[in-house]
DNA sequence: TAAAAATATTGACTTAAAGTCATTGACTTT
DNA sequence: AAAGTCAATGACTTTAAGTCAATATTTTTA
């Protein structure tokens, strides 16, 4: 790597990571590219030789932050599917509980409105959640953890919209509750029971 | 009603109407103040004297939406509680779609920040489906439907968590699926499973 | 090593759109 | 019918996103 490239680099990782501070602040409404470029002590014009649009910034933040948990992911054990499904609760709000509310907030935006990611990145990229917990639940299946019968598309669907929900109500009650608390007991409570069903 | 205040109010809601019509065709980022205007046949200025500020409309909009389905629980006959836990996910979710997509996006974008909501409203009332459901299983553990020991606050964040869950995750599909269709699979699947412990 | 090419950085500028407010005139009250 | 009220107006101010020709610095080429 040159030397002009690792400049590069860190221009930009100052960047995301002062917009990051920001947007938790003020959430992302407030986010305001003369401050932001003011604080990082670059010209405004530097943002936009990194970022097309304002909005990219903060895409590109979430997508840091989730790229997180599906490292993570890869790391399970062989633990049973009612742990393992326990586990991915457990670590998606344990790094959604690491950041500020506000990017949870700015994250839910985003994956509700396909529309609103950057041309350059995939924008099936904000969906990457609902696929992995889709093959967790597949290769249970396959490896005769649950019933061939298992409506592997319908829980999954239920299961992400939970999760998707825990984000929400949490944002929406400003983290009046821990989410981490609350996982526990809503693995103990919920998932349980709707998974029983499917045992093998 | 004088004829002036008729006129006002006809006005507020022919601006309400066709903001309405414009978040639903183009969504909440796209909604010009001087195309919403010109499309009223209205002057710009008149906008700012029925709303403090853009997204006060935006607001007011999801609040007559949901004042709707509230409406609705009124009326729920004297049926069980999972037919009526089910009744109410039915009607939420009818109403939901009745609209398009865009105004559930701008809902939850609403309720998952309560500073966005503007002063002159209470911020709770973004709330108020919340306090409905905590009601309703409330009521069955006082008419011994539930047992005691119900864990009602749980119960209501983790139904209320799905509830939103599954707009945002509809949201996030672009619409992929029939959200009625998918209630009544959610409610047979995972309502009852959740539900069962608790019965009497 | 010096000239040429490449590219990160700059900040004044353009543009878009939110929000303001003094003025007008139709309706309402006295 | 005179005085008062208030919905409506639209030109204006303000704010902030996004542009781009010029500059500074590094890398490549000869």
């Amino acid at each position: 790597m040159t030397k002009r490239q690792e400049q590069a680099l860190k221009t930009k990782e100052k960047i995301l990571k002062e917009a990051a501070k920001m947007v938790a602040e003020n959430g992302v409404d407030n986010l305001n590219v003369d401050v932001l470029t003011e604080r990082c002590g670059v010209a405004k014009g530097t943002f936009y030789t990194y970022f097309k649009h304002k909005e990219d910034v903060i895409f590109e933040i979430c997508r840091d932050l989730f790229a997180q948990i599906e490292e993570r992911m890869q790391q399970m054990t062989n633990k049973s599917i009612v742990e393992r499904l326990a586990y991915y609760f457990d670590e998606f709000m344990k790094e959604v509980e690491r950041y500020d509310v506000n990017i949870t907030r700015a994250w839910i935006r985003g994956v509700i409105d396909p529309n609103n990611a950057p041309a350059n990145f995939d924008s099936k990229k904000w969906q990457y959640d609902v696929e992995m917990l889709e093959n967790i639940l597949k290769n249970a299946v396959k490896n005769k953890e649950l019933k061939k019968n298992t409506p592997v598309e319908l829980l999954t669907h239920i299961i992400i919209s939970q999760l998707y929900g825990m984000m929400t109500v949490w944002c929406m009650s400003d983290c009046e509750f821990e989410p981490k608390e609350w996982t526990k007991k809503f693995c103990d409570v919920q998932l349980k029971a709707i998974l029983e069903k499917y045992l093998v």
